[in-house]
RNA sequence: GGGCGAUUAGCUCAGUUGGUUUAGAGCGCUACAUUGACAUUGUAGAGGUCAGAGGUUCGAAUCCUCUAUCGCCCA
C-alpha cells in the first residue's frame, strides 16, 4: 500500500477499471430475493437512433444516484436498462442511407428494408448504450432490453387483442394528423404548435341565382377545392335569407348548400365557414351531422389529387394556394387578404406542416382507462416530484381524446389484424395474435393478409414497467419486482409516456407502475436556449468526460440542478466537480501519507477522542441524517451539496487542519499514556475512519473516485466494493449541539483574529500576540483548552486570556459574542484602517440595536408575538449592546 | 384565450411550512500567501432598498391581489 498517490486526480486511469471490476464481479445484477426489499427502476428507454446528449446524463445520473444509494442500503436494486426502436425517426434513418444510394425502400420491398433496419441496428443502435456506460450507471446489462424484442413484442399483440375484445380499440375514417413527409398519421400529442404569420384570405363564392355572394374567411384557401358547403350560424340574422340556398364553388364548379350549424363562430371572419369535411377536423364534425359527403383532394405527399379540377393535379399545397388565388383573383372573387398569426401545427420529427387528413386508423378508447390512471395519482398512490405536475397530468387525463395508434410505416409492431382476401368478406377481419388458422367467419375463406401499417412506438413504450420483466407470463421477476420504484423522466413525455404507463399498469395489471415520478430539469445554454443540434450549443457528454472526468461531469450536474428547476450549463462548471474531486483526492492522500509516515498502524479508537473530533463526529452525523432526508424527499441536489459542504468545509478546512496540529505535538500522547507514535497512529487513525463514512456517503454521487480512495485508504481493506458496502446511518446520539456551538466559537475567535490581522496588513508569516477577555467562565474554558488550534491556525505567538486582562497599548481589537479580542500590533497597527473598521462596526450595531427597541417598545409586538420570540429579541438586544459598549471603549483608546 | 413556473449579489442559484443582529452559497472580482494533502489551493474582503405597486400581519424575500418581463404546456 506504498504507491505513490499522485498530486492531482487523473479520472481516466481509474474510471474504466473500476466499471469492469463491477461487471466481473456482477455488482449490478439483481435476483428475486425473498429477503431483501426489491427497489426498482426502469429506464427511460432512449431512442437506438439517439446519441448521449446532457439530458441522458443528468437523467441517468439521477436514476443512479438514486439505486446506489437504495443497494447500499440494503435493497435488492435492480435497474433495468435498454432501448426503443423510436418507428419514425429509424425509418427514416435507414431512408436516407438508402436515398445515398439512390434507392428507396419501396423498390427494395418491405421484407428486405427490415432486414436492413435490423442490421442498421446491430451496427449503431447501441451507440447510447456504450456511452452510458462511460458515466458509470450501475444497471443491470443483463436485463437489457429492446422493444422490437420477442418477448416484448408478444406483449404489444397481447395488449392490442385484449383491449380489442373489451371494446377499446376501434377501426375508423377519421381526420388525423398527417405528416406529408413521413407518409403516416401521427398521434395528436406528436403535433407541435407553431404561431407563424400568416395570411386570412376573404373569398367571395357566388350564389347559383346570381343574386350575389358569400364571402367566406380562410387560412388554407387551397382546401376550397374539396369544399362541399358554407356555413352560417343559424342565429346570425346577415345570413338567415340564405340558408338553404345553393351557391357554384368557384373553380371547380360544383354545387354546395349553405347550412346553418351552432360550431360557426359569427364574430370570427364573415360569420360564414367553408366547410372542407376531409382536411379539417371541425368541418369533418359538421359534415357527420349534415351528412355531407367527404371529398378528399390531397394525395399522401400533400398535393393536389385527381379528385380537383386538372389544372391543379400534381401541385403540391403551397404552390396549388398560390395558383389559386390567383385565378380567383382573376375572376375578381377575392375579396381581401389580411395579415394573420396563427398557430401551425408541425410534426415533432420532422418538422413539415402538419395537415388534417381523412384516413383509415385504429384507435384506443381513452376515456375507461383514464379513469383509474386519474384516481391514482390524485389519491397518492403515486406522487410527483415536484408535485406541481399533477395539474398538468389532471387537465390532460380530463381532456383525453383517442390516440391514433396506428402508423404508416414499415418498422414497428404489426398491427395484429388480418383481412379475409376473399372479395365476398367485404372487408372482414380478424384480430389475433397470430395467423388466423380458422375460415373467415363471413365467407369460409382461408387465405388472409395482415394490416400493412404498425403500431406507435409509445404503444410498446407504455408497457416497459412490466414487459421487461417478462409479462404476459406471470414471471417470478414480474413478481417481485414490479411495481417498480422510482421512475426518473423529463417532464415533456409526461403525456407520451407517463400517463399512459399508468393506464397501462393499472389496465394489465392492476398496480401502479411505480410509486415516485421524478421529473427533471431540462438542460439549456448559459443563455437559457436549449440545447439542439442546429444551434451547435450542446456539449457533447463524451468530450466533457474526458476533460473533467465523469465523476466530475456527473456531480457537477446533480449539484446544480434542482427539482423542477431548468438547469443552464456550459462545459466550464464541471470545474465545481472536477475541483471537488481533486480536495477529496487530496485528503485521501493526506491521510495515506501519514498513515505511512508514522509507521505504526492502529485501529480507530474513540476513547481519545478529542474536542475536533467529537466536533466531526457530530457533523458527520449530522450530515447523514441530512443527506438522507434530502434523498427521501426527492432534493438530490440538496444531498449533493449537503456532502459537498462536509467534506470541503467541515473535513478539509478544520477537521484536517486541526489533525495537523494533533501530529505536530506530543501532548496527547502524555495524557493517554501511549507512545507519541501509537497516539499519532490512532489519531490517524480516527480521522481515516471518520473519511471512510465520508466517502460512502458520497458514492451515489461520484462512484469511481470514492471506489478507488476505498481501496486505498480503507483499514483491513478486504476487496469489498464500496458499491455494496453498507450505507452510513445517522446515530442521534453523536449528533451534539453543545460541541457544535462550542466549535463556533473557537472558529469565529479564529475567524476574527485573520481579519484583524488581514486589516493591520500584518503578513502571514508574522506571529501575533493576542489577548482575550472572556465574556464568562464556560467561553474561558473553551478557548483555553482550544488554545493550541487558535494559536496554529490564526498564527499566533503568545495567547493570554483572563478576567482582568488590559487591552495592551497598541492593539486591532474586536468582540465576539461578547469576548474582547485584542491583538497586540506593537508597531504593526495601521490607526486610521482599525478606526475606519471599528467605526463600520459600531455603526452597523448601532443601527441593529435600534431595530430591536424599537420592536420592543411597539406594544403591539409585546401584546401579539410568542412569548418565545419576545424573550429571544430581548437577549440579543442585551448581547448586542454589551458589544457595543465594548466596541465603543475600545473606539476610545485607539492612538 | 386557459394553465404552470420564474424574477434575490456582475453571473448561476439556495432560502424547507412568516421570527437566526441588517438575506446565504458557488463562480467571477479585489488584496495577500507558493517547500509538506490540495494553486483544480488557502485566508480575508467588496458586492443585494429580494422585479414593481398595493394589501394581510406585531413582524413579509416568504402569504394574498394587481402590474411588468421571461420561459414552458394546453387550446
Amino acid at each position: 500500500m506504498n504507491r505513490e498517490i499522485p498530486k492531482t486526480y487523473l479520472p481516466s486511469e481509474i474510471e474504466e477499471k473500476w466499471y469492469k471490476f463491477w461487471l466481473d464481479n456482477k455488482l449490478f445484477e439483481a435476483k428475486v430475493d425473498k429477503e431483501k426489499k426489491p427497489y426498482t427502476v426502469v429506464i427511460p428507454p432512449p431512442n437506438i437512433t439517439g446519441i448521449l446528449t446532457m439530458g441522458h446524463v443528468l437523467n441517468n445520473s439521477i436514476q443512479d444516484a438514486f439505486v446506489r444509494w437504495k443497494r447500499m442500503k440494503g435493497y435488492e436494486a435492480c435497474w433495468v436498462p435498454g432501448t426503443d426502436h423510436a418507428g419514425i425517426a429509424t425509418q427514416n434513418v435507414v431512408e436516407k442511407s438508402l436515398l445515398k444510394e439512390g434507392k428507396d425502400r419501396h423498390a427494395l420491398g418491405r421484407e428486405k428494408f427490415l432486414e436492413l433496419v435490423w442490421r442498421w441496428r446491430e451496427e449503431y443502435g447501441g451507440a447510447i448504450i456504450k456511452q452510458l456506460k462511460k458515466i458509470g450507471v450501475s444497471c443491470d446489462w443483463t436485463r437489457e432490453r429492446f422493444t422490437m424484442d420477442e418477448g416484448l413484442s408478444h406483449a404489444v399483440q397481447e395488449v392490442f387483442v385484449r383491449l380489442y375484445e373489451k371494446g377499446l380499440i376501434y377501426r375508423g375514417k377519421y381526420i388525423v394528423n398527417w405528416c406529408p413527409k413521413d407518409h403516416t398519421a401521427i398521434s395528436d400529442d406528436e403535433v407541435e404548435y407553431q404561431e407563424r404569420n400568416g395570411k386570412l384570405y376573404f373569398l367571395k363564392y357566388p350564389l347559383e341565382d346570381g343574386t350575389g355572394f358569400i364571402t367566406v374567411a380562410t387560412t388554407r384557401p387551397e382546401t376550397m377545392l374539396g369544399d362541399v358547403a358554407v356555413a352560417v350560424n343559424p342565429a346570425d340574422e346577415r345570413f338567415k335569407h340564405l340558408v338553404g340556398k345553393n351557391l357554384i364553388l368557384p373553380l371547380v364548379g360544383r354545387k354546395m348548400k349553405v347550412i346553418a350549424d351552432d360550431y360557426v363562430d359569427r364574430e370570427f371572419g364573415t360569420g360564414a365557414v367553408k366547410i372542407t369535411p376531409a382536411h379539417d377536423p371541425n368541418d369533418f364534425r359538421i359534415a357527420e351531422r349534415h351528412n355531407l359527403e367527404k371529398i378528399i383532394v390531397l394525395d399522401i405527399s400533400a398535393k393536389i389529387n385527381e379528385n380537383a379540377p386538372e389544372k391543379y393535379r400534381g401541385l403540391d399545397r403551397f404552390k396549388a394556394r398560390k395558383q389559386i388565388i390567383e385565378d380567383l383573383r382573376a375572376l375578381g372573387l377575392v375579396e381581401k387578404i389580411t395579415d394573420y398569426a396563427l398557430s401551425v401545427g408541425e410534426c415533432y420529427r420532422c418538422h413539415t406542416v402538419i395537415e388534417p387528413y381523412l384516413s383509415d386508423q385504429w384507435f384506443v378508447k381513452m376515456k375507461p382507462l383514464a379513469e383509474p390512471a386519474l384516481k391514482a395519482v390524485r389519491e397518492g398512490q403515486i406522487h410527483f416530484h415536484p408535485e406541481r405536475w399533477v395539474k398538468t397530468y389532471e387537465h390532460w387525463m380530463e381532456n383525453i381524446r383517442d390516440w391514433c395508434i396506428s402508423r404508416q410505416l414499415w418498422w414497428g409492431h404489426r398491427i395484429p389484424v388480418w383481412y379475409c382476401n376473399s372479395p365476398q368478406a367485404d372487408g372482414e377481419y380478424v384480430v389475433s395474435t397470430e395467423q388466423p388458422s380458422k375460415p373467415c367467419p363471413k365467407c369460409g375463406g382461408t387465405s388472409y393478409r395482415q394490416d400493412e401499417d404498425v403500431l406507435d412506438t409509445w404503444f410498446s413504450s407504455w408497457l416497459w414497467p412490466f414487459s421487461v420483466f417478462g409479462w404476459p407470463e406471470e414471471t417470478k421477476d414480474v413478481k417481485y419486482f414490479y411495481p417498480t420504484d422510482t421512475l426518473v423522466t423529463a417532464p415533456d413525455i409526461i403525456f407520451f409516456w407517463v400517463a399512459r404507463m399508468v393506464m397501462s399498469g393499472l389496465e394489465f395489471r392492476k398496480e401502479i407502475p411505480f410509486r415516485d415520478v421524478y421529473f427533471t430539469s431540462i438542460i439549456r445554454d448559459m443563455q437559457g436556449r436549449k440545447m439542439s443540434k442546429s444551434l451547435g450549443n450542446s456539449p457533447d457528454p463524451l468530450d466533457v468526460i474526458e476533460q473533467y472526468g465523469a465523476d466530475a461531469l456527473r456531480f457537477t450536474i446533480l449539484y446544480l440542478a434542482p427539482l423542477g428547476q431548468d438547469v443552464l450549463f456550459a462545459s466550464e462548471k464541471c470545474e465545481i466537480g472536477r475541483n471537488f474531486a481533486n480536495k477529496i483526492w487530496n485528503a485521501g492522500r493526506f491521510l495515506q501519507m501519514n498513515r505511512e509516515k508514522i509507521g505504526v498502524s492502529a485501529a480507530p479508537d474513540n476513547s481519545i477522542f478529542d474536542f475536533a473530533d467529537k466536533w466531526i463526529v457530530s457533523r458527520l452525523h449530522r450530515t447523514i441524517r441530512d443527506l438522507n432526508a434530502a434523498l427521501d424527499n426527492f432534493r438530490i441536489n440538496d444531498a449533493a451539496k449537503i456532502i459537498y459542504d462536509f467534506v470541503w468545509h467541515d473535513y478539509c478546512d478544520w477537521y484536517v487542519e486541526m489533525v495537523k496540529e494533533r501530529l505536530n505535538q506530543s501532548r496527547e500522547a502524555e495524557s493517554f499514556g501511549e507512545s507519541v507514535e501509537m497516539t499519532h497512529a490512532i489519531i490517524t487513525a480516527n480521522a481515516i475512519s471518520i473519511f471512510e463514512v465520508a466517502i460512502k456517503l458520497l458514492h451515489p454521487f461520484m462512484p469511481f473516485i470514492t471506489e478507488e480512495l476505498y481501496s486505498v485508504i480503507k483499514s483491513g481493506h478486504d476487496g469489498e466494493s464500496i458499491t455494496v458496502a453498507e450505507f452510513p446511518e445517522a446515530e442521534p446520539r453523536f449528533i451534539s449541539d453543545g460541541i457544535e456551538a462550542e466549535m463556533d466559537l473557537v472558529q469565529e475567535v479564529i475567524s476574527s483574529i485573520r481579519a484583524m490581522r488581514k486589516e493591520a496588513n500584518v503578513p502571514p508569516g508574522v506571529l501575533v500576540n493576542i489577548v482575550v477577555k472572556p465574556k464568562d467562565e464556560n467561553t474561558l474554558e473553551i478557548l483555553s483548552a482550544n488554545q493550541a488550534y487558535i494559536r496554529r491556525l490564526a498564527k499566533v505567538d503568545t495567547f493570554s486570556i483572563g478576567f482582568d486582562l488590559h487591552k495592551p497599548e497598541t492593539s486591532a481589537s474586536n468582540v465576539v459574542r461578547g469576548t474582547e479580542i485584542f491583538v497586540s500590533l506593537e508597531g504593526l497597527v495601521n490607526v486610521e484602517a482599525e478606526r475606519s473598521r471599528l467605526e463600520k462596526e459600531i455603526a452597523r450595531l448601532k443601527g441593529a440595536v435600534a431595530g430591536i427597541e424599537s420592536k420592543l417598545n411597539n406594544e403591539q409586538f409585546i401584546q401579539r408575538a410568542p412569548q418565545q420570540v419576545i424573550e429571544k429579541e430581548k437577549t440579543k438586544l442585551d448581547s448586542m449592546k454589551l458589544t457595543l459598549a465594548k466596541l465603543e471603549g475600545n473606539y476610545l483608546t485607539i492612538k
